[in-house]
This record gives structure tokens, C-alpha cells and sequence, in this order.
DNA sequence: ACCGAAAATGAATATTTATTCAAAATGAAG
DNA sequence: CTTCATTTTGAATAAATATTCATTTTCGGT
């Protein structure tokens, strides 16, 4: 499927950021995102990923990813964002994307790429210091750095 | 009230018990267990104790409170069960009830309970190492230890 | 004890969230 | 490229939860 992991991605770094109170709310941000879904498909999301509704005392109610899966999941992004310093930057030629690491770091994050399953790369290669990406036909240059600063949002500085 | 207290201390014991899967269901056991109460009262109730509800692997749905959602609340629950650790033992006279604790700590636990402000405590005198606290009248003394649970929890290792 | 003011509550209702059911998309195998 | 099984999804609906509003209860000050 194209969009769910994406999406839930996107859903997860919504909640994360903190002042969502509402599906509804958040339905419009994905959407503006150009994320297309309604309502019950964010509802089985939520369920997915684990969120939970509590009191708060500014905002009346707000989502959260509560301790045992927050914290999992902080380990997670950390290492992730540990891995992205490793990147130092990414070249083009046709359905190919060549991305340069510092030494080591290539097979780390090519597997955090695999593991994500992107809808825009069939498929990587890595050395020791560099990552061949293959793109799927169709994909832009952007839509591929689009997808991998959602998977490693840390990159965001380095791609932006 | 003299039952919004219990009611709650009671609501919370029975979500860490942790089978609850809705109000409903658990309105059904608080009135098994001779409170009375309507889903809109449940309903306030879990906002002020900052309920939570999850996805759950085997129940549907399940729900929880999350120990640590805002930092400052963690801060505080951790410093107060530190607090706890102070506490010696209870012993009651009428409408009094002495509470010694460890040298130093009678002050900043005084504080804790005055800060609550529960109904059954109409106020504190704190030395070093003793708390006097004075009684509503007709209090009982397990009403007043439910008082102290639902104010510092982990005391309920010492006085259950 | 009596009187407001403030808090707590229930009934009804509005809002929000989960699920059902049918349709569409995807993937695996021939 | 078809076919069948599985997964994903939206629309409608059911179920669950929050809030409004009116009423009752509690509390503090006479």
C-alpha cells in the first residue's frame, strides 16, 4: 500500500509534536499534508500506533503515545537521528540516487531505509561510505528526498 | 464530598487493576460496589485522574494511567513517592491521627497533604518528625488512610 | 440556623470514536 | 495476464465519551 506507512508516520510525528485534540483536528493537518483518508481509517490508525486520549490541562483533552511505546519508540528515533549525522549528502543520475555517509554508516542506514519500505525506492545497495538507492519509474527528485526525510526526519537540515 | 474522594481512590484501583475496557462497563463495578453515580460523573472523574484509553494486543481496548504523560507530573509523582519512603507509621486518638516519620521529613509531607486538601483533614501541625493531623468529624480512620493513599500512593504498601 | 456563592451531579444531548459491511486495491500463484 | 485470497479503505452506523444546562449539595460567612 502506497500511503500507510507514510501515513502513519506522518500521524505518529503529528501526535508526537503535541497538540492534537482531536481525529477530526488531525484528519484536516493529513490532509493538508495531501494525505487522503477519512475518518474511520485514522481511527484504526490510532489503534495501530497506540495513541491515547488524556486530560491536559491547558488544551482540553490531547493525544499522546504513551511511557512503554514512547519509549521504545524514543530509543528508536534516536538512533535513527544518530544515523542520519552519518549522512553527508545525495547526487542523482536518472532512476538512481547515490547517497554519501561517513565511513561505516552506509549499511546502517540503508537497512532503516529497507526496514521502512518506502513506496518510492525499490531497493538499495550499500558499500561502506556510500548507498546506491534505485527509484521506482515516476519518482521525482524531491519525492524521493520527500520520503526519506520522513523516515529520518533529523535530515530535514541536511535536505531542506 | 464527602464521596468524590473514595469514589476516585476507587476508580483509580480498579483501572490499575487493569481489565477495564469502558465507562460503562466500569460504572457497572463501582455500582456493584454501592457508589452511585451516573457515565457523566465516570466521565469527569477520568479526566481529573487523567485516564487514558489504549489498544490492547488481547482486549480490544483498555483502559490505562499513564504514569509519567507530562514530565511535570512525573516530577511531581516522583518526588512525592520519595516522600512516602519518609513515612514511619499512623496511629489515631478521636479526631486526631499522629503520623511519625523518618527526622526532616514530617514538614514537606505536612505540605503534600495540605496541598490536596482533602476533605477529611481539616488541617496539619508538622514538627521535625511527627504530623499532627486533625480530623473532619466523622471520619473514620480507614476513610482518612484511603485519603492519605489517594494523595501519596505508594503509602499504600505501609497502611494496606 | 440562614443565606448566597461555588462545586458537584444527573439527564439529556452533542460530539467523538470505533466498527460493520461492501467495495476496491494489492499480492501471490498459476 | 487472470484468478483467488488478503488487506485496506470509505460510507454509514453503532457505540462510547464529553459537555450543556438545570438542579441539588456543600461550604463559608453572617
Amino acid at each position: 500500500m502506497k500511503n500507510r506507512t507514510k501515513r502513519q508516520l506522518a500521524i505518529k510525528q503529528a501526535i508526537l509534536s503535541g497538540r492534537i485534540c482531536s481525529q477530526d483536528e488531525l484528519l484536516r493537518i493529513m490532509k493538508d499534508q495531501g494525505f487522503e483518508l477519512t475518518q474511520a481509517t485514522m481511527s484504526r490508525d490510532m489503534r495501530i500506533l497506540k495513541v491515547a486520549k488524556v486530560a491536559d490541562k491547558t488544551l482540553g483533552y490531547v493525544y499522546v503515545i504513551p511511557e512503554g511505546v514512547a519509549a521504545e519508540n524514543h530509543k528508536e528515533n534516536s538512533r535513527i537521528s544518530f544515523l542520519a549525522d552519518g549522512f553527508r549528502d545525495i547526487q542523482f543520475s536518472g532512476n538512481l540516487a547515490v547517497i554519501r555517509t561517513m565511513p561505516g554508516y552506509a549499511n546502517s542506514i540503508a537497512v532503516v531505509i529497507d526496514n521502512a519500505e518506502p513506496y518510492e525506492i525499490l531497493g538499495t545497495i550499500a558499500g561502506d561510505d556510500t548507498i546506491l538507492v534505485i527509484m521506482r519509474e515516476g519518482i521525482s527528485q524531491s519525492d524521493l528526498i520527500n520520503s526519506l526525510i520522513l523516515i529520518m526526519p533529523s535530515l530535514e537540515d541536511k535536505l531542506g
